[in-house]
DNA sequence: AGCACGCCGACT
DNA sequence: GTCGGCGTGCTC
């Protein structure tokens, strides 16, 4: 008897092929096999979508082909899975296919049948050398032991608001041994914004928890792992031998059959926004997800985004989430850094280190304690310039500068990769005059240290300037090296990028500076604010993590703008009150989250045809009769250029869609879905390379 | 996206 | 005479 199937491949996004294929089988197959089917002149990865009767066959029987092979020894994937994916897939307008399959394991595309086969069959390694010892815990404070009990008794999803240093990884390992106490099947998933925070974070789960459930419980799952790693802590989840999953956003679509609770430490962050691909934001699906399978979702940040700060208001204002809060430091009685700010208007005009935060830093290595400097831009300087002509060091690919690399000499296109010796004299008028414009890390360590120099550390020998940034930390355990020599009190000044103002606990440092944060002030993003806030605030954070020493410390803000009132909330450690002016601001300019958005993205050689592109989809879309689904309720703007025009010759647009409503933003991109692809097949599609939508964008 | 087919320049 | 450049077109 034959079966017929759809199944899902891995089908480019915007192709004729978008939906899932139809295929026959012999062997009756459950919607979620894994198959390899053929596919063109290749064999491919499938997931089995649906079973089809021959009577909704949309083809000749004739012309549909037989699967190849059924991957056995891999359960199917579950229903819930597939709900996930079918609402990650129509939300974010891409295929079934690319987020299904992209969400699988690589390797498990790659391997054949037989080939899997042959690695199920390798038992699995370390088993379970259960009933250790639990180690041993330390008490909880009064706020952890409120959330915790809040966590327990409600069903979330829950925003946990504590302060850096207020004990938020602890609330999580106890909700999470909550849990697996029990329930002795259930799985947790755990997530962090950034692979360099995987291994900290595993270290302290695997030392909770291996003891007692075994070294195979706790498995990670992000791309800095090999492929051979990642299958394995994959087909581990998707096995239920996993009890425990770490990782970054994508793990957010992992195989977890019994998920029951998932974590999403420093929910505000960014990087939980897949910037390629389908563009979903894992932060938002899991809680999603979270729904779908009864599991509890605990978001958990000092500085939440806009957007889970407005939802966990009252349920009375109509929040959906509910709000745990932890606002004191554990020890120290609970003191937050003290902020202060330099007005650098009192300064001369280019001074990168004020008197009073350099003698500070001074002050600090005399007393063998640690300085962190910040300074989000890495390279020695940004720019390069020739001081006879207009000459400047722009890339030849990219509408931006190359950044000047004193340590090999180079200029550097941090778009497109482009690299160059620092030529002898300028390009243009031959003059050898050709100097830096403004600083990054590289300058501002080289410059310290000049500035420092006679300052010894207690015993007397001279101080240490070290600096962690993309470029110090290339090769692979680089940076874990690096963090080692701070931890060990061998550097005594810091210098770095936004990299070390995440989640890493410094204890001896006692004094964080921010030389030249006002970039985000005024920028034309309208997160910018948000994002320095945060920044700002969890850098403050990286202070007096050491109980005895956080009554002294200190965070520096040198600025021009000292009266601005982000700093005003920023002193006071105020996130609520920022967060309200903010909230205020972003209503009246029908911001999100008070308005949903989504951007459509337009790629061509020229600006003419990106824009023409999407401008000539846009009117395609106001001339329909009758209008678009939702189209009502939405506003289309003009397109426009991108910020970074072009990047490696190729020109970029992009047209902004807003509407009040995300249900009606949503009807109108999947109706408008079909009108896109078409224009591209007409005139004012020639010449158009990709185009991509994406929902929920974090920058407009 | 791959991977074919298809039609024009510098190599053994 | 081939190897190979990437332009267009298809994949149940």
């Amino acid at each position: 008897m034959i079966h017929w199937l759809s199944v899902l491949v891995q089908t480019p996004a915007h192709s004729a092929v978008a939906g899932p294929l139809t295929y026959q089988s012999e062997l009756p197959l459950a919607a979620g096999s894994l198959v390899r089917v053929p596919f063109g002149t290749r064999e491919v990865l499938g997931v089995v979508w649906d079973t089809l009767d021959a009577a909704s066959l949309d083809r000749p029987e004739s012309e549909i082909r037989a699967i190849t092979a059924v991957l056995e020894g891999v359960a199917p994937l579950t229903q819930a899975w597939r709900q996930l994916v079918h609402f990650a897939a129509s939300y974010y307008q891409r295929s079934l296919g690319e987020v299904a399959l992209a969400a699988l394991p690589p390797q498990l595309r790659d391997l054949s049948a037989a080939q899997l086969a042959r690695r199920l069959k390798r038992p699995a390694s370390g088993a379970t050398d259960n009933i250790t010892n639990t180690p041993d815990l330390i008490a909880l404070s009064e706020e952890q032991t409120r959330a915790i009990a809040r966590f327990d008794a409600e069903t979330g999803p829950f925003l946990l608001f504590g302060a850096t240093g207020s004990g938020k990884t602890e609330v999580y390992l106890r909700c999470v041994q909550a849990l697996l106490e029990r329930d002795a099947t259930a799985q947790a998933l755990v997530m962090v914004p950034e692979i360099n925070l995987t291994p900290q974070l595993e270290a302290l789960f695997r030392a909770r928890f291996a003891g007692r459930y075994g070294e195979a419980a706790v498995v990670s799952l992000h791309s800095g792992m090999t492929n051979p790693q990642r299958l394995k802590s994959w087909l581990a989840a998707h096995g239920g031998v996993a009890r425990i999953v770490l990782g970054t956003r994508m793990a957010v679509l992992a195989s977890l059959p019994r998920l029951r609770l998932i974590v999403v430490d420093e929910e505000h962050d960014p990087s939980y926004k897949q910037q390629e691909g389908a563009r979903y934001s894992a932060r938002d699906l899991a809680v999603y997800r979270g729904r779908l399978e009864g599991a509890k979702v605990l978001l958990g940040s000092a500085t939440p985004s806009l957007e889970s700060w407005h939802h966990s208001r009252p349920a009375a204002e109509g929040g959906r989430y509910q709000r745990l809060e932890m606002p004191s430091r554990i020890g120290a009685g609970g003191t937050l850094p003290r902020v202060r700010l330099v007005d650098m208007n009192l300064q001369p005009k280019n001074t990168v280190f004020s008197p009073q935060l350099l003698s500070a830093i001074a002050e600090r290595v005399a007393r063998g304690e640690q300085a962190m400097v910040f300074l989000n831009r890495r390279g020695y300087a940004p720019v390069l310039a020739c001081s006879s002509c207009d000459w400047k060091s722009e890339c030849p690919h990219c509408s931006a500068y190359r950044v000047f690399h004193k340590i090999d000499r180079t200029l550097r296109c941090h778009h497109c990769g482009f690299t160059e010796r620092v030529p002898r004299a300028c390009p243009s008028c031959g003059n050898v005059d050709i100097a830096p414009l403004g600083r990054g890390t590289e300058r501002l360590e080289e410059h310290l240290a000049e500035l420092l120099t006679g300052v010894r550390r207690p015993d007397g020998t001279a101080l240490c300037i070290a600096r962690i940034d993309a470029d110090t930390t290339r090769h692979k355990g680089a940076l874990e090296y690096q963090l080692a020599q701070v931890h060990a009190g061998e550097v005594d000044v810091l210098v770095g990028t936004q990299m070390i103002a995440k989640g890493h606990d410094f204890r001896r440092i006692t004094l964080v500076a921010a030389v030249n944060p006002d970039g985000a002030l005024f920028s034309a993003d309208f997160r910018a604010p948000e994002r320095l806030f945060s920044l700002l605030m969890q850098a403050a954070g990286r202070a007096g993590r050491d109980a005895a020493q956080s009554a002294a410390s200190e965070m520096w803000i040198q600025t021009l703008h000292p009266q601005h009132p982000m700093f005003a909330a920023l002193r006071r450690h105020d996130y609520a009150a920022f967060a309200a002016g903010q909230l205020r601001e972003r209503e009246q300019a029908g911001l999100p989250p008070f308005s949903y958005a989504a951007l459509v993205r337009a790629e061509a050689r020229t600006q003419e045809v990106a824009q023409g592109f999407l401008n000539a989809a846009s009117a395609a879309a106001s001339a329909m009769e009758p209008p678009l689904e939702g189209y009502a309720q939405v506003t289309l703007f003009p397109a426009v250029p991108m910020t970074i025009q072009r990047i490696a010759n190729v020109e970029r647009a992009q047209m902004l869609i807003e509407s009040p409503s995300r249900a009606a933003l949503q009807r109108f991109l999947s109706a408008w879905h079909a009108v896109l692809q078409a224009t591209r097949q007409q005139p004012g599609g020639k010449g158009l390379i990709r185009w991509a939508v994406d929902v929920d964008p974090l920058a407009i």
